[in-house]
DNA sequence: TCGGTATGAATGAAGG
DNA sequence: CCTTCATTCATACCGA
């Protein structure tokens, strides 16, 4: 049937679009067949009820085994992640431990820059020793920092202006510390 | 073959459980270690992912052919994301409508290849007809689009490589994981 | 329970 | 192409 030679084909296809001979292959608008249709239907339904299945085993797993093990409260081990086809709303997301958020917050206060993928690669390798994160964790970790950051800067500033301009003689360093002390992590340090 | 078949041979896989053991154990659940649940959570994640990829592929090609006709096992799929963000705004950035993506995500998927100007202007005449377009959109919607794909496909790649390294064999076909971990692979003959 | 805030994640856009 | 930023969405959490 038609679904297992897909793998030979795209390979050809690809290679004829590297190749760039402009000999545009048949496939201009591919359209699927009835059947096609129906086989990816196919598809569809037997990899959702596998997805099913998985989640059920994974339920019944964790449900006898004391999952509270390692970090009691992540809730990101969370066995709903039924998502899939079902409900793609309900999506569920990471939930760093605050271990994490400290070792994270710590990393950002001293500048530690993230530009390089092997950095997030250490970074997350430190972090998974105390709990489930991916690198894509700690990349949207930090580029969040930074915006929290950045808007808390800017808020700042702002009511720094304001306090001039209105001649009110609120006292900035109020403010400051203020926003110092929401900075997590800032004044954990020695 | 067929995909019902296979269906029925994941049941019976997930049912039996972990091929190492060896030992069925019928009704009786036994203790999943630390690195079992990992497995099972690797499993979960990749199914899902190539849950939405099918998905998406599904939409893209009925869509061609009957457009608004979503009927899916689930319906979740789609009807809430009329955020109608689109139309009001005065945003700045632009805001594709459910229309422009359904064919930008078919162009893609079909493999469009959009390094010539001349291509983008054609796409971007097209989706005129659906909202306020620019070449520039476009344009960055399949480099972004490009970004998302190979961060996924790296990802699922990821889980699958991790799953092989610890001896347990997961795929339940490897042809189709490798399949569809490339998006484009679908390129169908009329 | 409801409303507001904090934040993980998705994505259009810009720069190199 | 790659990285980063700005904006937005959605959800978890929290106080009243």
């Amino acid at each position: 049937m038609g679904w297992l030679e897909m793998d030979e084909r795209e390979k050809i296809n690809s290679n004829n679009g590297d190749g760039g001979g402009g000999v545009n292959v048949g496939l201009v608008y591919p359209v699927m067949t009835e059947e096609q249709i129906q086989i990816l239907r196919h598809q569809i339904v037997a990899y959702t009820i596998i997805c099913e299945q998985l989640v059920q085993m994974y339920k019944s797993f964790t449900a006898q085994q004391h999952f509270f093990e390692m970090e009691l409260i992540n809730p990101s081990c969370d066995p709903s992640m039924a998502l899939g086809a079902h409900k793609i709303s309900s999506r569920q997301r990471w939930a760093p431990t605050p271990t994490q958020i400290q070792i994270l917050e710590n990393l950002f206060i001293q500048g530690s820059v993230t530009r390089t993928k092997q950095k997030i690669k250490e970074i997350t390798n430190e972090l998974a020793q105390h709990g489930p994160v991916t690198e894509s964790n700690v990349y949207n970790w930090f580029q969040n920092r930074r915006a929290k950051s950045k808007k808390r800067s800017a808020q700042l500033q702002k009511y720094i202006n304001e306090d001039k301009n209105t001649q009110k003689e609120i006292n900035p360093n109020e403010r400051i510390l203020n926003f110092l002390s929401s900075e997590r992590g800032l004044i954990l340090q020695a």
